[in-house]
DNA sequence: GAGTGGTCTAGACCACGCT
DNA sequence: GCGTGGTCTAGACCACTCG
């Protein structure tokens, strides 16, 4: 089973009855050898859904292009011969993984690979400067969440500046961002009045930018997106996010602070001075 | 709240049940609260699961201590009103966030705040170097993953050091990874007779680090554990995890590639020359 | 053996996107 | 309106840990 030749042919006749039938018939094939797998299944009990996970995982390797649609979760199930729960569960796991995107009312696709997002370089500069890849969206003065406020040794009721901003990326949004400056760190901004919107949120990164940037630092971990970022995101809340915490010190302060939620699915976060690491699962065989 | 005393005095009392009593009036309170809230679902109808989430995540706030037990699933599920299906769709998202641990036989436990996990500095240097937190604990010859392979233009079917690593941190396990060495970066690599076990990995990392380090970059992205990756780090297999990729740059090429997994539950993987930033949730008000 | 979380089932209804 | 994925239920059994 060479891959090297789908893709193409195969994305004409994706929505073909014919060839969908066949699928089907590849996929039952599947389950059905793993069903045979299974029969050992005292010395270990692998669930199902992991079975299930790993049947899909070569199945879409090797009989899906990118893009095209999986039949119905209630079809997969009674093929597969097991409850829609537990289908499910496999196809979260795919999910999750970044090889299958799923639509409440639409259905269930073929990811493509992940997309690569730099998320600066070791350097660092502002928020804003030139060519980076945000978006400003609005800006508002209010209190910054208290774990925030502690990071900028500000007053937790003292209010500061909120820039909201997204990144899109290959046409689709990939990050929401809020930025929490404290007025002491743009003094100079009394464009307060500048209409809502973009615009005021652009006066607040121009004065951040005044500062002499003395470094930044990082941090990635796992999250669950908010109500608000998801929307912004396209996702149910409760979506897996990377948050990427940045903080940026100038005058011996934490002068502004970034907390960026970037689509899990999707997204590859890439680091570092060059180009990014090129690593992709694909149609292949799985070392043993 | 200064974080540092606690701990020690509440791991004493965690099992006393007048305690426990005393909490579980308080999340019937906290659900009777939400019900009242749940009334106006007409204009939101916020999943349960999630409006569980929000509660349990309040009262582990203000209620729970790091480590304390909290009351198993089936009597929460009860206490709540609800499926315990629906009760663990809450549980699982709050030990996505690192807020619980769950542990099969054992219970649900509130987990301590991440953990910073520094993941090298900007300008990189190789593994196995001085001071590093991995620790070698095997090396086998074998052929790399199609993916890999090709990100190290070898032959897929070329055998290359596969290097064996786990990682460690306030005692626990937190990292595994797997590292990959062509064996034209280890030219000189003759011990191959070296016995299996850390001494062999050992050799391999100190022949890599005669080379020249050119520069290196990183990815990550989110993942699920592999079934050696999550024995190796005290989880399920599929648990979230975050997968650092490294390459690592010498004589023009790609001298060696590490991927590792970092269990996404405990780590927060920070970047930088400096100090992590020290941004953690923890009893507070949330912003409106 | 008792108690825990993990898996699984076979239903039901709901929210959403399309046409 | 119809088909999709999302939520929810009320059970059951299994695998694991610990006393």
């Amino acid at each position: 089973m060479t891959k090297g030749e789908r893709g193409s042919i195969v994305a004409e006749i994706v929505q073909e009855p014919l060839i969908n039938k066949a699928r089907k018939s590849r996929l039952r094939t599947a389950i059905a050898e793993d069903r045979v797998g299974t029969t050992q299944l005292e010395s270990v009990p692998e669930p199902k859904y992991w079975h299930l996970k790993t049947v899909l995982s070569e199945a879409l390797d090797s009989e899906f292009a990118v893009g095209e649609i999986l039949p119905n979760e209630r079809d997969l199930a009674a093929r597969f011969g097991v409850a829609r729960a537990t289908l499910r569960q496999a196809l979260e796991q795919l999910e999750l993984e970044g090889r299958l995107q799923r639509r409440r009312g639409v259905g269930t696709t073929v990811a493509p690979p992940r997309m690569g997002v730099a998320v600066g370089s070791a350097q660092g500069s502002w928020p804003g400067a030139a060519g980076d890849a945000w978006q400003p969206a609005d800006s508002e003065l209010a209190p910054a969440p208290a774990d925030v406020a502690r990071a900028l040794d500000v007053d937790p009721a003292e209010p500061v500046h909120v820039v909201r901003r997204t990144r899109v990326s290959h046409g689709q949004p990939v990050a929401a961002e809020l930025l929490y400056v404290p007025a002491v760190s743009v003094p100079d901004l009394s464009a307060i009045d500048a209409p809502a919107g973009p615009a005021r949120a652009r006066a607040v990164l121009r004065e951040l930018g005044r500062l002499d940037l003395e470094g930044q630092d990082r941090a990635v971990e796992l999250g669950s997106a908010r109500a608000d970022d998801a929307k912004a995101l396209d996702r149910l809340p409760g979506a897996p996010v990377l948050v990427v915490t940045t903080r940026f010190l100038a005058d011996g302060r934490t002068a502004a602070l970034s907390m960026a939620t970037y689509r899990a699915d999707t997204c590859r976060l890439t680091f570092g001075d060059q180009g990014a690491v090129e690593i992709h699962h694909g149609p292949e065989q799985r070392a043993s």
